[in-house]
DNA sequence: CCGTGTGGTAAGTATGTACTTACTTTCGAG
DNA sequence: CTCGAAAGTAAGTACATACTTACCACACGG
């Protein structure tokens, strides 16, 4: 009858897990533009290109449905990122390793913000799962960099700094840069940065600060120097 | 029941302000905890104890209560930073001021985390007025950290970054650990820090990163305090 | 050619939502 | 005291939403 309108990547009878791949790819789109509560079931369908009831066939309700895309977007997310910081860790090449992790993050929210977005909703909206994945994936990669840095410390690269709390500044720098980009300022008016330089300056300021060398001398920061 | 004693604020006929306030009050709660889409008038008056038609005297459509708050807000919260800011700006001691704005900053989020939660569901729900608070509040104080940042470069205090990605850098130091402290680890399991020493170290690994001085010499020239 | 299992749907249902209407209560100026 | 206007509400209305039910279509082994 019809078949509607033009779209035509219904090509009916797909296979179910197909089918299921299908609605959650349309699913991950509308969730991270608009929410949970913000989204509609019927404009999943729509979305998917199927009727709203097929959706209930494949997942039992609609919190099933947003469980099995958080949880699948972050699988993805950690094995990408934990490959890359493991290869990188290798080398013990701190500059390569720094502006090489800011950029595989900034990449990530360039390429797919509905992933901050949706992770961000979730976590906003108070699902149980964004934090249970947060504290799996997220603390695991922390941790990682965490414990890296903790190595060149002790190697005597990097000053004494608190392992944890240089990579949360360091995160921080990336992915307040990434939130900001995406949700605040697309058009890059405050600040307009590809991703590599960016990266690199993020990386450049981080290991300037934790560079050995010149420890704490407060005032001597005050002198202003005649040019 | 109870005459008085409990909470009872509930006392008739309020002046048309005095209401206002209350319903604004209730509803910043609710809209923090659960974002636009996923607040009902219903709860808000509850909340306020008081009927939903009232809610609609008040405020013609429920964006309208919700724009009321967002905008209320915004000013009071811009007001204190600028305050803050400029007062800290005039003395030039760099430690001070940063570590003092760090710590502003986490304040805001740690006493009033509805105003983070607040922002980010406005702007993930893709509510205009989001944006244009943004562009208006937030990014007149980033130009003026940036402003400062560029005052001490050309003094030669800090080395030759760009102003606008250092602040960018420090803000979102701090903006992440206040944010990732309020959704995802609120427990502090992967990092648990009071908000004083956390702005005292992010500070100083933002002026170690901003300093002059030791650019690449991982272990010769170890100065220490060179006065 | 069957019957049966699986992919798929149109047309509901029960509930919840933002918003209204018609009405009552209280207060304070004249 | 009076009376009108403003504060306040109970009880809707029209519609949207998550989820169901009862049904269709098509493949395929027999």
């Amino acid at each position: 009858m019809g078949a509607g309108t033009t779209a035509a990547i219904e090509s009916r009878r797909l296979s179910a897990e197909d089918r299921r791949q299908q609605i959650i790819r349309a699913a991950i789109a509308l969730f991270a533009q608009k929410g949970f509560e913000g989204t509609t079931t019927r404009e999943i369908a729509l979305a998917a290109g199927v009727s709203e009831a097929l959706i209930f066939r494949h997942f039992p309700t609609k919190q099933d449905l947003y469980a099995a895309i958080i949880d699948s977007k972050m699988k993805e997310c950690h094995r990408s990122f934990h490959q890359e910081l493991q290869e990188a860790m290798a080398h013990r090449d701190d500059r390569a390793f720094f502006t090489r992790l800011a950029e595989e993050i900034l990449r990530m929210y360039h390429e797919d913000p509905s992933f901050v977005r949706l992770m961000l909703f979730s976590a906003l909206e108070g699902h149980e799962l964004s934090r249970m994945v947060y504290e799996t994936h997220v603390a695991e990669m922390f941790e990682e960099l965490a414990a890296y840095i903790g190595h060149r410390v002790r190697e005597g690269a990097f000053r004494r700094v608190d392992p944890r709390v240089a990579a949360r500044a360091f995160l921080g720098m990336i992915a307040h840069h990434a939130l900001v980009r995406e949700l605040f300022d697309p058009t890059g008016r405050l600040l307009n940065l590809d991703d590599r330089t960016a990266a690199r300056a993020f990386a450049t300021l981080f290991l300037e600060g934790v560079a050995r060398g010149s420890r704490r001398n407060p005032s001597s920061s005050r002198r202003i120097r005649a040019r």
